[in-house]
DNA sequence: ATATTATATCAGTATATAATGATATAATGA
DNA sequence: TCATTATATCATTATATACTGATATAATAT
């Protein structure tokens, strides 16, 4: 096994993992599953703020993983591929089996009582 | 469409990807793809130091990414389901795709000249 | 023209976490 | 025993980023 530190390809993909990485974002993510919504509707399906809503919005346009068209003074939004849907699945079966470890992802380990 | 925040299964999912979203994790998750490798080897694989792999690798294990198991005084790690590879496959297609826009990730918009 | 609505952006704060260097632990070998 | 090797942990620092509240922009409606 060769020495390759990381490539730009891994800072890539770390980057597209980061749109997913964010309760938040899935939550968004979730609420794109039953189709394009405008902005105002993915606020009150998910709660959070307007200005939290659109800034997640742009990170996740600029991950790739929503794509947005304007239509007056709307801007809908939509999952730019059937793959994000495939990552959302895969993950939420793997939670299922896996779950039991996944409490905690902090380099220090679960100290609770 | 009802209103639900942030439920418990969203920041498990986040806590997932977490583990997939820093390039130097994934450069150990693609060090794994090849098989069971013990500490030192991955530290050699991926040009990190062994502070970090070690504190990554907790934070892999702690997400259930890897598992690990002990001999003597070497610890091997290998991935810990079939779907973690997936997930990494599915992300390098999907990249190969989009990659066009997920130079950033932030939520300023690339103002790059 | 003015008000309202939809969305985006900005500045500031708080928190999370990646990386480092040092040290601890524990197994093996001389 | 003592040295070496493999790994984990600790404390610290620096950076990234999630969130908020305020404001800007722009489209529509009255």
């Amino acid at each position: 096994m060769l020495i390759t530190s990381k490539p730009e390809s891994l800072e890539l993909q770390a980057k597209l993992f980061r749109g997913f990485a964010d309760p938040s974002r899935l939550s968004i993510l979730e609420a794109l599953r039953g189709g394009e919504l405008a902005v105002t509707e993915i606020v009150q399906a998910t709660g959070l703020t307007q200005s939290n809503v659109s800034n997640h919005l742009s990170c996740l346009r600029d991950c790739g993983l929503v794509t947005s068209e304007q239509q007056g003074r709307f801007s809908y939004y939509q999952l730019s591929d059937q793959r994000v849907e495939d990552l959302l699945s895969l993950t939420d079966e793997l939670l299922a089996d896996v779950a039991k470890g996944v409490y905690e992802c902090t380099r220090y380990e679960a100290k609770e009582a």
